[in-house]
DNA sequence: ATGACATGATAAA
DNA sequence: TTATCCTGTCATA
C-alpha cells in the first residue's frame, strides 16, 4: 500500500510510538536477525521518510533502510506485542515504560537493511523532489520533464525525477489536470507542470492525514452524485485508478488501460485527449 | 490447492 | 522488454 503518504504517515506514527524510547528488535522470520541482535535494547531515535524510503534511526550512528516495495507493510499495534502472525521480517516493541506499550511489524518489504548515516545521505541525494517536504524544489523535476521525450506518465513513476509518486498518483493527478499519459514530458507547459505539482502537495498532504489515497473534488463525491462509494480494499475515492471499463465520472465515457513500463495505467480518453482539442475562450 | 494480482524497483536479456 | 523478489488476498477449481 505504499506511495509517498504511506512512508510519511508511518514515520510519523513510528516516531510517535517510539522516538526517544528503548525498544526490542527482532526478527520473528530470521531473515533480520543479526541485526535485530545488534539494534535489540538500544535507542529508537527517529522515524523518517523520504519519497518511498523509510529510515529508522538509532542509537549509536545505526541506520534500518527500510522500502515496502509493491507489496510490503508496517503495521502499528497498542500494547503488548502478540505472537507474531505471518513472516515478521522486523519487530519492534515498547513496553509501558516512558510511554504506552506498542509494537510494528514489517512485512514483505523490498528491503530491510542496517546502512550507515552516509549510506541514507546518499540514498536520498538520488531522489528527485518530494512533494510531501517542504523545502522540496519542484524546478528540479521540471528541468528533467521539460528536457524529455519520455512519456509524462512514465516521469512521474521516475523516482528520480518526482519522489513519493506512484501508480495512484500518477494516473490521478493526470486525470486531474487533464493530461494524457503518453503525452512527451517536453511538451507539457511550465503553468501545467506547476498546477500539477501544486496539486500534489495538496493530495499527498491529505493522503497523510487520512492515510489514504482521496483524489475526487467535492462535487464528484460519491454523496455529491448519488453513487455508492467505492468498495475496495484502497477505500479512497479516485477518478481513473482501476476503473477500466468503467463509466468517467466526469464525462462517461469508457475508463481505458494500457500497460506504461510494466505498470497498469489507468485514464479517460476523453477528460484526457492527446492533443488539444480546442482553444479555450 | 492453485493462480492472478497488487499503491515497487532492479537486474538480466 | 522480461524475470525476479517480497507477502497476502481474493477468485477460481
Amino acid at each position: 500500500m505504499p506511495e509517498g503518504h504511506t512512508l510519511r504517515r508511518l514515520a510519523d506514527d513510528l516516531s510517535a510510538a517510539f522516538a526517544g524510547r528503548v525498544v526490542g528488535v527482532s526478527s520473528p522470520q530470521g531473515r533480520f536477525a543479526a541485526e535485530s541482535a545488534l539494534l535489540d535494547g538500544t535507542e529508537l531515535v527517529l522515524a523518517e521518510s523520504a519519497g518511498k524510503h523509510l529510515f529508522l534511526d538509532f542509537a549509536g550512528g545505526h541506520v534500518v533502510h527500510v522500502h515496502l516495495g509493491l507489496i510490503g507493510g508496517f503495521r502499528l499495534g497498542e500494547g503488548q506485542a502478540p505472537a507474531p502472525v505471518g513472516q515478521v521480517r522486523l519487530r519492534i516493541e515498547a513496553d509501558g515504560e516512558g510511554g504506552p506499550a506498542a509494537y510494528a511489524d514489517l512485512r514483505g518489504a523490498t528491503r530491510c537493511a542496517l546502512v550507515t548515516p552516509e549510506k541514507r545521505d546518499a540514498v536520498i541525494a538520488k531522489l528527485g523532489p518530494d512533494p510531501l517536504r517542504q523545502d522540496a524544489d519542484p524546478m528540479r523535476a521540471w528541468a528533467r520533464i521539460a528536457s524529455s521525450k519520455r512519456p509524462i506518465g512514465d516521469l512521474l513513476m521516475d523516482q528520480e525525477v518526482i519522489a513519493g509518486v506512484g501508480n495512484v498518483y500518477r494516473a490521478e493527478v493526470l486525470f486531474r489536470h487533464r493530461i494524457h499519459p503518453l503525452r512527451p514530458g517536453r511538451t507539457l507547459q511550465r503553468k501545467q507542470f506547476q498546477a500539477m505539482w501544486d496539486d500534489l502537495v495538496v493530495l499527498m498532504g491529505e493522503g497523510v492525514r487520512v492515510n489514504r489515497i482521496d483524489t475526487v473534488r467535492p462535487e464528484h463525491t460519491p454523496e455529491a452524485m448519488g453513487r455508492e462509494p467505492r468498495r475496495d480494499d484502497h477505500g479512497g475515492e479516485v477518478y481513473v485508478y482501476r476503473r477500466h471499463e468503467q463509466a468517467c465520472h466526469v464525462c462517461g465515457a469508457t475508463i481505458r488501460t494500457e500497460i506504461l513500463a510494466g505498470r497498469n495505467l489507468f485514464w479517460c480518453p476523453r477528460c484526457q485527449p492527446k492533443f488539444r482539442s480546442r482553444a479555450r475562450t
